[in-house]
RNA sequence: GGUGGGGUACCGAAGCGGCCAACCGGGGCAGACUGUAAAUCUGCUGGCUCACGCCUACGUAGGUUCGAAUCCUACCCCCACCA
């Protein structure tokens, strides 16, 4: 994934993955020149990123495939006070140990993407509290904010259409927060020659005014490159499941559940996804879309786009043990397996951990209950309706019955309950002793 | 600070003394059809070992009533216009 490829035009890859929304006037001649360091902010609210996070790193990896030198920035300073754009309610602030322990976690998580090691074109890490936890107020307004215009600041059209809002304002916060990404900007380009600034195309505001900061300043021409957003369909975000967010890591997310994020991409995106997501080649994308259309049952483009998203982030391992936990859980009847077999993919899927003697009481163990208790259902009522709408399943057998208990025969070897709703829904119990 | 309009379940939005656990739409979940897809159709969408019933909920706290999301009072918060 970090090796060089040939020097095609990073635009133009850009341009057929779907990556290019927009860029400034010649950032194609300045890459076409030679090599061009640029650089991505992220931000360090959590210790991991999310597949949210995954366009913006896709764009690194290809500057750097590209032949040029791309830098991760973590927010540090800048997360401290947050971009507020588009929240809703106050961000919580992090401190600056919670800020460096995340920096931690996403440049491990960068690492699986980037070369850091490389002789020619090395990737490299940077925070801006490095810069911005020690500059003062009067220095900052002083160097940085005299070059800035509020009238041009309120020009700009994302100022603009907060401004004719009449719901949401605009605090005075977020109408500085640009001040700060831009000075991120200068300092880039002073300490490491950085000259591009990409992201998402929300951030085509912030990335003109640093790279026109730069230039007050004395700094060298800059350019910017800004990724479409990926817009959510029906209400769901991308990136988001009933579970909650799909993080990297896979303690936050289990490779398993990572994987089946992927696999169920729905047909009309996967053409798409495969382009932004994976760095599989015109033609086997092509042929993937082929696949796609002529046997669509078997899925092989949702199929390979789950697997090099996984491999990359989990490793081979972490693949191949969530295509055999899928395999088992949704390749037919789990009645059929052994108790080592259902131990193995135990580690990845939820499972929950019960008592055995609460299967072998007396009357049996009411299922309802148990499937609020371990997190299947919301709640007993929650469990209930699932049942009574045919929706629940133990051991691949479906429940008919409200009151439904568990008894120590519905265990595989006395020991496991496979528990579904739905068709995707799976939590494992665990009634053995532990090894 | 003044005047007016608002705060209802995940979101939007009805209700304006009992028939309200609360219309409707979106979202979500389940079922059917499928391909762990989409579209479509059906059902569900506060909790309680839920048929009956009970409990908790309509910004917060009190009050009036046999009875309140609905009326009164105070407070908090939002919005508009005026200062």
């Amino acid at each position: 994934m970090t090796q060089n490829a040939p020097a095609t035009s990073l635009l133009d890859e850009l341009r057929w993955r779907g990556l290019l929304a927009d860029f400034t006037s010649h950032a194609a001649e300045a890459l076409a020149a030679g090599q061009v360091t640029g650089y991505i902010g992220f931000d360090p609210t959590a210790s991991s990123l999310h597949v949210g996070s995954l366009v913006p790193i896709m764009g690194l990896v290809h500057l750097q495939r590209a032949g040029h030198c791309p830098i991760a920035l973590v927010g540090g300073g800048t997360g401290l006070i947050g971009d507020p754009s588009g929240k809703a309610s106050e961000r919580a602030l992090l401190d600056k140990a919670q800020a460096e322990e995340n920096a931690r976690g996403i440049h491990r998580q960068l690492s699986l993407f980037l070369d850091f090691e490389s002789r020619t074109n090395p990737a490299r890490m940077a925070n801006n509290l490095d810069w911005l936890s020690d500059m003062g107020m009067v220095d900052f307004l002083r160097d940085v904010g005299k070059h800035f215009s509020v009238n041009a600041m309120l020009r700009k059209e994302s100022v603009k259409r907060r401004l004719d809002e009449e719901e949401s304002g605009l605090s005075f916060t977020e109408f500085s927060y640009q001040l700060l990404q831009a000075y991120d900007f200068r300092e880039l380009a002073t300490r490491f020659g950085c000259t591009l600034q990409m992201g998402g195309s929300d951030q085509w505001g912030n990335i003109t005014a640093g790279i026109d900061l730069v230039r007050r300043m004395g700094g060298p021409r800059c350019h910017g490159i800004v990724f479409p957003l990926l817009e959510s369909r029906g209400g769901v975000k991308f990136g988001k499941t009933e579970a909650g967010t799909v993080w990297l890591d896979p303690e936050r997310t289990s490779p398993y559940r990572f994987y089946q994020y992927w696999l169920n991409t729905e047909d009309a995106d996967m053409v798409r996804y495969l382009r932004l997501f994976t760095l599989l080649g015109k033609a086997e994308v092509h042929e993937l879309a082929q696949a796609t259309s002529k046997n669509p049952h078997r899925r092989e483009a949702q199929r390979r786009l789950a697997a090099e998203v996984t491999r990359i982030v989990h490793g081979q391992e972490g693949l191949d043990r969530a295509v055999q936990a899928s395999r088992v859980l949704f390749g037919g009847s789990v009645e059929g397996l052994g108790a080592d077999e259902i131990a193995e993919i135990f580690a990845d899927v939820p499972s929950k951990t019960i008592a055995k003697s609460r299967l072998e009481a007396e009357g049996g163990l009411p299922l309802a209950p148990l499937m609020a208790e371990v997190g299947i259902a919301s709640s007993g009522s929650a469990a209930r309706r699932l049942i009574k709408e045919g929706g629940v399943y133990v051991g691949g057998v479906r429940v008919t019955d409200v009151r439904a208990t568990l008894a120590a025969a519905d265990a595989v070897e006395g020991r496991f309950v496979v528990l579904r709703v739905g068709k995707k829904r799976h939590c494992l119990l665990d009634a053995g002793a532990p090894i």
